[in-house]
DNA sequence: TCTGGGGTCCTAGGACCC
DNA sequence: TCTGGGGTCCTAGGACCC
């Protein structure tokens, strides 16, 4: 239900175009550079040595050698030899997502943050005589000039028609997707560019004989009832443009908070293991204080050589958000879940979040769960003021593993999806 | 030659309670 | 002594998003 009754709203849906890519070209456009990396074949990637050689961000040059987003880079190379790979700057990228809302929020309170290249505006009370047309090509323009970055538009009546408008021809493009519009702009394109239609449902649509957006919005609520349950009345629903969930400026209170990491080599001992999983609670965990939250729910995950995944997950007796309590909690799990073949990838994560301003102790605990929080504020206080390295524990002295790993866009706000039931939220 | 890292939500099955 | 049935909580896995 929306928060304005039953009146026609106007959203926008604001997207950088190939947001990485974009930041680093303007950056390096403004310090000095005479290359644009978004007019040559170009890519933001990882690198091979450390197992992250995937494309992050594409240039259009690059996509028209069937380049893309999540290919590995030898692959990408493949296709194009000239191709010029850049590595990833998150603090960067931070910086410009933020100056991008900064400049978004003149035109609406009601603006919700999306990820780190995407916005929701609802501007149904800031028209001001204006028309959503103007208001948009003003926008643009502005981040243009003022940011040296191009975005795509998209505008409708809601956040799902407004999100596949702004999907339509790139880049640096204002699209409308009406309602009216559908049929004409939405349904004959093919069923994976729905939003929430991933590989799998594709596939699976596919086999049922429906291709395009256009089919799934006329195959019947029951038949995708069968085959897909709640999931399907969802499909068809946005088949059709439904969508009534609201621009939620809170969408990013933290369900969950969590750090992972691909490890350069393969790990095949619980001492090496340990530590991973020790620096990546030490980093989430600090996050996890820096939100004023405690966890209620460990889960630790790993990815074995061959790709398959595994995760395991225990409730604490207590909330907490002590570094030593969690990183006891994440080992045991680990323990269990681990059979000693080698690992490429470990992941904690904590949820179940509540706030640490009121949560259950048990008195006798109260005194020693003073005496760690004190212990964990000096040193996240430590290390802000003097930097993340400027303590660390001795046992990764020597060992090869870094103290503190994951966090690369902390500060970065947590994304909002749909909830089936209701729409999006 | 191995596919990153950050999230959300749903489902199925089991435990347990009344 | 015909194992009914509703509800909640928990966990692992899988789908999707950027």
């Amino acid at each position: 239900m929306s928060s304005y009754g039953s009146g026609e709203r106007t959203i926008l849906h604001v997207d950088v175009n190939s947001a990485f890519l974009s930041w680093e070209a303007a950056y390096r456009l403004q310090h000095g550079a005479s290359l644009d990396l978004r007019e040559i074949p170009s890519v933001v990637g990882g690198d091979r040595e450390s197992r992250r050689g995937i494309v992050l961000a594409k240039s259009i040059p690059a996509k028209k050698f069937g380049i893309k987003t999540g290919e590995v880079l030898w692959q990408a190379r493949s296709k194009c030899p000239n191709l010029v790979v850049v590595p990833p700057d998150y603090s960067l990228y931070l910086q410009c997502s933020n100056a991008l809302m900064e400049l978004l929020s003149q035109y609406t309170p009601l603006l919700e943050r999306y990820s780190v290249d995407e916005c929701f505006l609802d501007i149904t009370h800031s028209l001001r005589g204006r028309s959503p047309l103007t208001i948009a090509r003003e926008i643009s323009q502005r981040i243009k000039n003022e940011l040296g970055f191009t975005v795509n538009i998209g505008i409708s009546n809601n956040k799902l028609l407004a999100k596949m408008a702004s999907e339509l021809e790139k880049p640096d493009k204002i699209h409308t997707m009406f309602p009216s519009e559908i049929p004409e702009k939405m349904w004959p394109l093919q069923v994976n560019e729905l939003f929430m239609v991933g590989r799998r449902t594709a596939a699976k649509l596919n086999m049922l004989n429906i291709f395009t957006i256009g089919q799934l919005a006329n195959a019947s609520p029951k038949f995708l009832t069968a085959h897909f349950k709640s999931y399907g009345k969802l499909l068809n629903q946005f088949a059709w443009g439904i969508d009534d969930s609201p621009v939620n400026p809170y969408a990013s209170e933290a369900k969950g908070i969590g750090n992972s990491t691909t490890t350069p080599f393969d790990v095949d001992n619980e001492r090496e293991a340990l530590l991973y999983l020790l620096s990546l609670v030490e980093t989430a965990s600090s996050r996890l204080r820096r939100a004023n939250l405690m966890a209620g729910v460990v889960s630790v995950s790993i990815r074995k050589t061959d790709l398959s995944f595994s995760s395991h997950q225990r409730r604490l007796p207590v909330p907490t958000d002590n570094t030593e309590s969690l990183f006891k909690a994440a080992s045991a799990l680990f323990k269990e879940l681990w059979d000693g073949s080698p690992l490429r990838h470990l992941g904690v994560a904590f949820s179940s979040l509540c706030s640490d301003g009121f949560y259950q102790i048990s008195l006798f605990d109260e005194g020693r769960i003073l005496k760690n929080k004190n212990l964990d504020a000096s040193i996240d206080a430590i290390r802000t003021h003097f930097g993340s390295t400027a303590l660390i524990r001795g046992s990764f002295v020597n060992s090869g593993i870094p103290p503190l790993t994951g966090g690369v866009m902390d500060g970065f706000p947590v994304m909002a999806k749909p909830a089936l039931k209701g729409g999006y939220r």
